[in-house]
DNA sequence: CACAAGATTCTCT
DNA sequence: GAGAATCTTGTGA
């Protein structure tokens, strides 16, 4: 982490380490840096907040019941891909995780500014630091990604990939019910950094429950 | 072709 | 905390 180079941020996570359960990779991207090179510089940031939506039986997915759109084609394919897509005009980035024809996705809903926050807050109109990417809009807007990364290969290291990050280790994390997902209030499927101040809700009317620490 | 629906965010009280 | 802005996509006439 002081080499004052990218070289600590160049190593993306396997297409294997998304071919798995969707909730344990929700919970194991937590503390892992999400890093977006483009002309301007090099961004990245601590994913500190994670939706798991699932293939089978989870209304609030975009494929329940295996409804495939043009929207959505990128989940029904290989794991390892964002599949970015628009809500109330706002770009949204997911891992596509488990194998082709298994629709399951994590959606990345807040990261930590980490390197490039000037970038990052020129992006998003100069907002203080602790807005900039608290929100899976605004992390978006904050790391330009949007339509043009649907279906971009996230284990290559072009552009826009996922790193390790060992600092990590041993950081507690709880989960709760998604965010802005009515279908599902009783599935806790959502996990984040016990305390970060990046989380994009901490306070809600829903449980939060302690889930352990990052391995 | 019209229209409703969001895995959101911002701007007020 | 409530309400508006936002704009693409999916669906049904």
């Amino acid at each position: 982490m002081t080499t004052g180079t990218d070289l600590e941020f160049t190593d993306p996570l396997p297409l294997e380490f998304y071919n798995r359960d969707p909730v344990v990779v929700a919970r194991e991207l937590l503390g892992k840096m999400l890093v977006r090179r483009t002309r301007q510089g090099l961004c990245a940031g601590r994913i500190v907040e994670s939706e798991a939506y699932l293939a089978q039986n989870d209304p609030g997915c975009h494929a329940y019941g295996g409804r495939r759109t043009n929207r959505n084609a990128t989940m029904f394919g290989q794991p390892g891909r964002a599949y970015v897509y628009l809500c109330h005009g706002k770009a949204l980035i997911c891992a596509v995780i488990e194998p082709e024809d298994t629709a399951s996705v994590v959606l990345i809903r807040a990261i930590e500014p980490i390197t490039g926050i000037e970038l990052m807050a020129e992006r998003r109109g100069n907002v203080p630091t602790c807005d900039l990417t608290r929100g899976p809009g605004k992390l978006c807007q904050a790391l330009a990604i949007g339509l043009q990364h649907d279906g971009h290969d996230i284990t290559k290291g072009t552009g826009l990939w996922i790193a390790d990050h060992p600092d990590s280790k041993g950081v507690a994390i709880s989960k709760s019910p998604r965010i802005n997902v009515w279908a599902t209030p009783d599935l806790e499927l959502r996990f984040f950094i016990t305390g970060n101040p990046y989380v994009s809700k901490s306070r809600g009317p829903f449980q939060t429950t302690f889930t352990g620490v990052i391995a």
